[in-house]
DNA sequence: GACAATTTCTTACAGATGTAAGATATAGCG
DNA sequence: CGCTATATCTTACATCTGTAAGAAATTGTC
């Protein structure tokens, strides 16, 4: 999967339910957003209708009727998107994104431990890369 | 400023420029875009154009032509796109989100001090937070 | 098999975006 | 002051998004 196509706001809330649990119908798909979202079922169907001529949900029809399951991985399409948001705010350059949310987000004293390890983690093993 | 509305990916281009040196000429906002983009310069008129209706840049005329300046501050329209998209992706949770950052960028060795760095700052500073 | 309930397919429609062109106003030059 | 170059304003037009409605097909039920 080379180049993704955009997936829109209202694409993704449906790809989170599909992530969470796939195969679903679209009417499973729909229930899954209630609470979240307050859109009509047939809203739901255009949104699963427009993934797939996307190429970012695959469908199979059984039971009579279509099941959905995602065709990009939620971590395809997080890199995607991140890579993209990361090039359009900060020119690409990672530290100053990283510094940004460090600073601008609430870290809980865990956040902050867990973050730490992870990045001591990458300072030893990945010295010699490659 | 409460509620910025969306900045498209073509208009943070061109906000870039402002960002770096205002006010500008809409010709001079062309020019530091040559490079970066191949838009004619008609385009990056109606782009400030839009801007200017979305309240983000403001213009005077000077000099018998009009200089653009952000009315927004980068930080501004950086903290509003970086909460959508960690909305977004992360559900809103920002220690997947940097801990994805984490994994998926190359960070140099300096990059990784500093932002350890301003975690032990946050740890230690922030705890008796309100 | 006929009918009702669901699903699927086709179409809609307004606002945002990318990317300008054309018409018009204006400013600087001779 | 008239002309030309440039700037401004108005309009365009295809595609994407949000948000469905209507028509047609299918499925399950009696």
């Amino acid at each position: 999967m080379t180049k993704l196509p955009g997936i829109s706001s209202a694409e993704w809330r449906v790809m989170q339910v599909l992530w969470r649990q796939s195969p679903l119908t679209a009417l499973e798909v729909f229930e899954g957003l209630e609470g979240q979202s307050d859109w009509h079922h047939k809203t739901v169907r255009t949104l699963l209708g427009r993934l797939l001529a996307k190429g970012v949900v695959k469908r199979e029809k059984r039971g009579g009727v279509f099941r959905f399951s995602p065709q990009a991985s939620e971590e395809e399409c997080v890199r995607e998107e991140g890579t993209s948001f990361l090039q359009r705010c900060f020119g690409g350059n990672a530290r100053p994104m990283l510094a940004h949310f460090i600073e601008q987000e609430n870290l809980t004293p865990e956040d902050i431990e867990s973050l730490r390890a992870m990045l001591d983690q990458k300072s030893s093993g990945e010295t010699t890369h490659d």
